[in-house]
RNA sequence: GCCCCCGUAGCUCAGUGGAUAGAGCAUCCCCCUCCUAAGGGGAGGGUCACACGUUCGAUUCGUGUCGGGGGCACCA
């Protein structure tokens, strides 16, 4: 319908104004149905150009309109805005549109390449250090990351979702070390315990089973322990085996599912590092000083250079990640959008700069990045800051235990991710409208609710509510959710565009409001046969429309409550 | 000191170069002989942190100030 609009939009302007670039015309929702289905504010845009005053210019677009049966009234109002009213039948469309879309309502082919073919993206998020079990923070990013690839994915996108494991590096001698001190039963309070080890209680468990010489499975991995003390090695593998199975159940118990899990050891293992060392020497882009390699990345608009191999022989950090994203650009994503922490925003350019540095063809804004803030977590009018298995912050497990997949999901995915996030542990908990995921759940119960008693008790009528007659769906209610309803489609494209599911989660909001308020106003299983049919047909396409909006989310679409 | 995010109702948060800045909670009032009241309707509540610019128009864009958070390692 808008696209429509808009070409008629196009057509009456460009008989006033030739010159006009048809991408400049935009038809917004009003807010307040008092303004029409559809308004411009092109007039105003034109009156500069045209050196005429805008409500004139209106007045002439109004005139140049082309006929057409959708718009049944036009005006113009304050400054120069042109509302657009359609008809009823046109507002009806949508409900037949979701029908036949069903599933695929809302989805778009913003990902296609110019041949139709869905395009390669990459989605990398929670990627966390295998040093303990997940917390929180990690619960965003998962919540967050994995919208975002359902997201791409209803957008055309051929989509991989990727775990980075840093599975190398200081982190994890640190835990080696640590696991190794409560192997000889050193206590966390010690002073020979080390200084920045890992405290929580979950290494006591990694030391039990290590003496114990359990096996442990991670992904594709399977370590037993020697239970040897004096092998480091040994303890090392095991620790980090350990740890990547119990993200695995974190994982799991969040319901997110991964593609690819990539490890940072394997880079070193396979040789990547190496290459992209002697890659970014060759580029001239590095030089070496006070016995250690640098990477010039001011080149690159960073405000200082940085080392690439310390004075003791080993790669900081960013070097794998170059090399890591190096190959992320040789597998072929044209798009890779990375989900992080906002504490590791310091990562973008230097990774950014050693991308450019090897000049390989990779575009200067690539990768993407979508940075979350920190979350507090509340309960009882306070911040909960322990967990007793991590000891030093809330993990994701103890989350989901206490107020479900569903809620934890929704509140983590549903605040713009460039905000700090307060996690109501009670808020979220509750069965009331005060909980946002209850109340759109809710809504959609309530409708299977109503096509079930009507499937139950409707012997006879055998008319699909697909093909129902919706002339009769003229009411306030039902315009305003067949509103909310056809601005669907535009919500996903936005939210995709946007990399914003928070926007998703809001829309779901005010459509479950929509259906509830119309629940409440007006009954559907009535004597009345047509209107019965069309209201049913309309209450059939919300619970279509929210089912595939909270499958976006990853959150479940529960036909009883 | 420098860099990045944020600052909107008492609270938690949406929104946006345009028409009267929205929602939920909290407070107050109202609605079940009726498909789930796990719901709905209404009232009150705002200097969109502040200042100055750009613009026909700024809460939105720019600069600065002040708050809050995060980052400034040869840690990740």
């Amino acid at each position: 319908m808008k696209a429509h609009l808009t070409q008629l939009l196009a057509t009456a302007a460009k008989s006033i104004a030739p010159d006009l670039n048809a991408d400049s015309i935009l038809l917004d929702r009003p807010k307040s149905a008092e303004h029409g289905d559809f308004s411009t504010n092109l007039a105003m845009i034109l009156a500069k150009s045209l050196k005429q005053n805008p409500r004139a210019i209106a007045t002439q677009i109004i005139a140049a309109l082309p006929t057409n049966d959708y718009i049944t009234k036009t005006e113009i109002a304050g400054a120069g805005f042109i509302n657009f009213f359609l008809s009823a039948q046109s507002r009806q469309m949508v409900v037949r549109d979701i029908f036949t879309a069903g599933t695929r309502y809302g989805c778009n082919t913003q990902g296609h390449d110019a041949q139709g073919k869905p395009q390669k993206v990459q989605v990398e998020f929670v990627s966390a250090n295998p040093t303990g079990p997940l917390h929180v923070g990690h619960g965003r990013g998962a919540a967050v990351g994995d919208c975002l690839a359902r997201l791409l994915d209803a957008s055309g996108w051929n989509v991989t979702r990727e775990f980075y494991y840093n599975d190398a590096g200081a982190q994890i001698d640190n835990l080696t070390i640590s696991v190794l001190a409560r192997c000889k039963g050193i206590s966390t309070e010690h002073e020979s315990f080390p200084e920045n080890g890992y405290r929580g209680e979950y290494i006591n468990d990694i030391a039990a089973a290590y003496l114990t010489k359990h096996t442990v499975v991670a992904d594709d991995i399977e370590v037993t322990a020697s239970g040897d003390i004096n092998n480091i090695e040994s303890i090392r593998s095991f620790a980090v085996a350990y740890l990547r199975h119990e993200q695995d159940l974190d994982l799991k118990a969040f319901q997110i599912e991964f593609d690819v899990f990539s490890l940072e050891s394997a880079l070193y293992s396979e040789g990547k590092v190496e290459k992209t060392v002697n890659a970014l020497v060759a580029s001239g882009h590095t030089y070496e000083l006070d016995d250690a390699l640098w990477l010039k990345t001011t080149d690159f608009g960073d405000d200082k250079d940085r080392v690439m191999r310390k004075t003791d022989g080993g790669y900081t950090y960013f070097v794998p990640d170059v090399a890591y994203h190096a190959e992320k650009w040789n597998r072929g994503f044209v798009r890779v959008i990375n989900e992080q922490g906002a504490d590791h925003h310091s990562t973008i350019t230097r990774v950014r700069a050693g991308l450019q540095a090897l000049d390989v063809g990779i575009p200067a804004g690539w990768p993407d990045y979508v940075l979350h803030q920190m979350v507090t977590v509340m309960r009882g009018g306070e911040e909960v800051k322990l967990s007793k298995r991590a000891g030093s912050y809330v993990t994701l497990r103890d989350l989901i235990e206490e107020v479900g997949v569903d809620a934890t999901r929704y509140f983590l995915a549903a605040r713009r991710a460039d905000s700090q996030l307060v996690f109501d542990i009670d808020l979220a908990r509750t069965q009331t409208n005060d909980n946002p995921v209850f109340y759109i759940q809710y809504a959609h119960a309530r409708i299977c609710s109503v096509l079930s008693q009507w499937a139950a008790l409707g012997n006879g009528t055998t008319v699909p509510l697909v093909s129902a007659d919706l002339s009769p769906l003229t009411n306030a209610h039902e315009v305003a959710l067949m509103q909310r309803l056809s601005e669907y489609p535009e919500t996903v494209e936005n939210a995709a565009t946007e990399l914003a599911p928070h926007v998703i989660a809001n829309y779901l909001k005010e459509l479950a409001s929509d259906l509830h308020s119309y629940y409440n106003e007006y009954k559907f299983l009535i004597d009345d046969e047509a209107v019965k049919i069309a209201r049913l047909s309309l209450i059939s396409a919300t619970q279509q429309v929210l089912k595939n909006g909270l499958d976006l989310l990853g959150v479940a679409a529960k036909e009883r409550m």
